[in-house]
DNA sequence: CATGAATGAGATTTCATTCAT
DNA sequence: GATGAATGAAATCTCATTCAT
C-alpha cells in the first residue's frame, strides 16, 4: 500500500471510531483516549492526522453527511418516473433515523455547533442545500412533464425536507407517539397531493 | 422581599443567567463561573439552590419549554374559527425561531442529550406530545363543524409540527436559503389545504 | 430552664449529633450541615456554640472519652477484692469495644489526630493517664494486701491496658479471627497470673 | 531506563511523596497537589498512574504494610531457638513505632478507614492474619520442642501483637508516660513467661 | 511514523464560616 | 438567640495537546 494510501487507511480508521464514539458515550463524553482505544492506535498519532479535536470533528461531519447523502443518491436511480422518484426520496430520508438512529443522532449533534462554529455551520447549510436541489431538480422534472402543477421548487423541496425531519425528530422523542409506518404513508400522500394539478371545483 | 420570593428569585436569575451562557458560550463551553458571573452571584450559591449542573440544565429546560408554550397559547385563544385557530398556531410556531432563535437553540441543544439523559428525553416528549394535543384539539373541533375532512387529527398534528420545526432548523442553517415569509405562507397553505373537504372531481 | 441549662442542652445536642454524624459517615466525611440536620438546628447555631469545627470535635472527644471512663468506674465498685476489681475493669474494657463498636471507633479516630493536633494528644493522654491511674490503684491495694507480687505498678497498668486494646483492635479489623470470649478468658487469667505471687520452684 | 520501569519508578516516587505527605499534613490534610508537588511531578500524572486518591491511598496501605513485614522478617531468621525468636519478634515490632514512628502513624490512620472502606480493612485484617501466623508458628515450633506449655498457639499471637500494638499507642499518645525499654523488657518477660512449662507447685 | 508519559488549565462540587435579618 | 442565604477557597479529577524517544 503507497503511503498515501497509509494516511487514508489511519485517517478512515479515526473517523470510524470516532463516530463510535459519539454514538456509545455521546457527542460531549468521550476523549481522544477513548477514540485512541476504539481505533487502536495511541492517542499522539491522531493529532498527527488531525490538527486537533474540532479538526477530526468536522472529518466526521463530512463522513456522516456524505453517508447519507450517498444512500440517497443511489436509491432515487431506480425509477425514471418523477413522481416514484419523490417517493423513494421521502421514503428513504423517513428510514434513515429508523436504520440508522445513531447516524442521524450523530449528524444532529453538529447542529447544536452552528452557533459557535460558522465552518460547522457552512457544512450543514451545504449538505442540506444539496439536498434541496437534489429534489428540486426531480420536482422540475415533473413540472416539466406536467405531472405536477407549477410550484416553486426549491421552496416545495424545503417543505417535503422539514417533514421527513421534523417527522423524525419526534419520533426519536417518543418513538410511541404514532405509528410511523402509517404517518409516513399520509404525509408523502399529503405531499404529492400538493404536487399534482388541482381538479377544476 | 419575603425569604421564599429570595429563593424563588435568586433560582430565576440563574436558570437566565444559564440560557444566557447557553446561547452565547454553547451548550458544552459555559462554565458553572460563567452562569455564576452573569447571574453576579457567587459559584457556591448556585450549589446551594441547584443539585448541580444537571439539575440547573433541567429547570433551563422547563423554563425554555414552558416559556414557548405559553407564547402559543396567548395568541391562539384570539380566535373561534378552526381555521384561523391553526394558522395562528402555524404562524407563532414558525416565528418562534425568529423572534427569539436563541431559545429554539437553547431547545434544540438539549435534543442532542436525549440519548444519554432519558429524563431529558421525557421532558421534550411531554412537550411535544402537549404542542400535538393542542393542535389535535383544534382539528377535531374543524372536523366537528365539517370545516376539515376526516383526519387522524393526532398524526396531521404531528405532520404539522414536523413542518414548522424543519422549516425552522434549514433557516436556522443559512437564512438566505429561501425567503422565509413567502414559504411561511406556502406551507400554510398546503397544511390548510390538506385539511379541507376534498371537491368531488 | 435557667439560659445556662438552655445553652447546656444545646451544646449537648449538638455534640450528640455530631457523634452520630462520625459513626454514620464517618469521621471525615460529615459536614456541618449534616450535624445541624440531625441536632435539628440551624448550621449557624453550632457556630454559635462552638469556635469552629475543630472546637467541636475537641467536645466530642472529651464527650466520648468520659463517657468509656464512667462506664468502667461504675461496675468496678461492686468488689472489693482487687483481683476481682481488675478482672472487671479487663473485662469492661474488653467490652466497650463489643457493646459500642461505634464508640471505640470514634475514639480510634481522634487518635489519628495527635500528629496534627497537639490538644488533641493532650485530652488522649490525660486518658489513657486516668486509666492507667485507675488500674494502678487496685494493683497497689493488692500488693499491700500481699495478694501480688512486687511489681511497677503503673507499667503493669499499661501492660493490662495494652492488651485490652490491641485485643480490641485486632477483633475489629476481623471479628472472626478468633473466639473473642476464650480469648478474653485466656489474656485475663495471663494478666493476673502475673501479679500473683511465683510459687518457689 | 526502559518504559517498564519509568512507570514502576514513577509510582514509586508518587508513592513515597503520598507517605511524606500523610506525616508530613495528616491522613485527611494533605491534597494531590502537595503530593505532586514533593513527588516533583505534575497534578496529572498522578491519576494517569493511580485510578483516584482512593487508588493511591491502598497503593500507600500495601506499602506500608509490606515494608513492616519485610523488616520482621528479616530479623527473625537470625535465630533457631523459639523462645530467642519470638522474644526478636517483640522486640522489632516494639521498636517499629520508635524508629518509624511516621510508619506506624500512617499504618494507624488507615485503621480508621474500616468502618468506610471494606477493602481497606480487609487489606489489614490479612496484614495482621499474616503476623499472627509468623508469631503462630514460632510457638508451635516451641510446643514440639517442649520448650513451651501448651496453648493455642494463634490466640497466644493475638495476645502477643495486643502487647505490643497497644503499647506501642500509648507510647504515642505520651512518649514519657513510661520508661518504654522497662516496659519492654517487662512485657517480653511476661509474654515468655506465660509460654514456659509451669513449675509444679 | 508511532508511542505514551507528561503537563497544566480548567471543570464541578463541597463546605466551613460569616452575617444580615 | 436563631436562621439560612451567601461566599470563596480548595479539592478531585479530566483531558486536549505536546514532545522526547
Amino acid at each position: 500500500m503507497s503511503k498515501l494510501n497509509v494516511a487514508a487507511e489511519r485517517k478512515d480508521q479515526i473517523v470510524r471510531a470516532t463516530v463510535e464514539c459519539i454514538t456509545q458515550f455521546g457527542y460531549h463524553n468521550f476523549s481522544m483516549q477513548d477514540v485512541a482505544k476504539i481505533a487502536g492506535v495511541s492517542k499522539g498519532i491522531i493529532h498527527y492526522y488531525f490538527l486537533n479535536k474540532d479538526d477530526l470533528m468536522l472529518s466526521v461531519l463530512d463522513r456522516v453527511a456524505s453517508d447519507i447523502e450517498q444512500l440517497i443518491h443511489t436509491d432515487m436511480d431506480s425509477s425514471n418516473d418523477p413522481q416514484k422518484k419523490l417517493e423513494i426520496f421521502i421514503a428513504i430520508c423517513l428510514n434513515v433515523v429508523r436504520r440508522t438512529k445513531e447516524y442521524y443522532q450523530v449528524n444532529m449533534d453538529f447542529w447544536t455547533q452552528i452557533n459557535q462554529k460558522e465552518e460547522v455551520r457552512l457544512i450543514i447549510a451545504k449538505h442540506y442545500a444539496k439536498f434541496r436541489e437534489t429534489c428540486a431538480r426531480v420536482i422540475e422534472e415533473g413540472m416539466k412533464k406536467n405531472l405536477f402543477r407549477k410550484v416553486d421548487p426549491l421552496a416545495y423541496s424545503a417543505f417535503i425536507i422539514s417533514v421527513v425531519d421534523g417527522i423524525s425528530l419526534q419520533w426519536l422523542f417518543e418513538n410511541s407517539a404514532f405509528d410511523y409506518d402509517t404517518l409516513a404513508r399520509q404525509v408523502t400522500e399529503l405531499i404529492i397531493e400538493g404536487l399534482l394539478p388541482r381538479s377544476k371545483g
